[in-house]
DNA sequence: GTTGGTGTATTAGTATATTAATACACATGC
DNA sequence: GCATGTGTATTAATATACTAATACACCAAC
């Protein structure tokens, strides 16, 4: 998996289970970069992908910064449903070709999201 | 995404799903190559990633035969619990990003199941 | 042995994705 | 103005993925 991918989906969690809360600063591209040796670019095209999902807000000057979730921009309930419908089915034909059971696979989500949330 | 992988994700959902069983048959490579103006290689390609899964097993001269699922029940529970997890998680995210309660993501679950066993 | 059915190894061409190097635009504080 | 901090557009090099063309090995039935 890419460089940036991992980046982008860490903070993704981070934000999604409540652990980065809007307001809160992202370290700077430069930062990260030594942190980890890599190249500015590459943090910069995480945290890009992550602006365009609406997760990040560039404050000139400053950086980036966790944004305040706006549910208008994400649609109808039915919408937002349908959008997460792939993901949940992608994890659902595997578990079911692992033979676990629905009751098995629906624990799994609950551990999942026990240990996302705060 | 790829030809190849639409294929196999197809079939796989079909044998997970209960609607193909073991011992079922599969299309040759070149009656579906022919069916979709393709490669038969791009469907070889599917196929062999299915036999790699232990979905399907080759039979000589006949050609793929749906899989006794002996092997997908290999490893503890715990195990199996562990290797969904990853998809479930990017789920889980998912979902909460798009301002989903657990509840919800819970009913999207619940669903996607019921669509997916006969 | 011949025919007609499997799947596939190999090769090659093409497209796409990923990372990095460089230079730039913008904002803030002095 | 100047220094220092942001993020990034552009370009280029590289790696990887995908598809296809060809030729081959295998099996079953006649």
């Amino acid at each position: 998996m890419p460089i940036y991918r991992q980046l982008a989906d860490q903070v993704e969690a981070l934000v999604a289970g409540g652990r980065l809360r809007p307001g809160d600063t992202v370290p700077s591209v430069r930062q990260v970069a030594a942190a980890l040796g890599i190249n500015p670019m590459t943090v910069s095209k995480a945290w890009s992908r992550l602006e365009s999902d609406g997760v990040l807000e560039r404050d000139r000057g400053r950086g980036m910064v966790v944004a305040v979730p706006r549910d208008r921009e994400a649609g109808s309930l039915a919408e937002r449903k349908a959008q997460v419908r792939p993901l949940v089915d992608q994890a659902v034909v595997r578990g079911l070709q692992l033979g676990l059971t629905p009751a098995q696979l629906q624990a799994v989500m609950k551990t999942s999201l026990e240990e996302k949330l705060p």
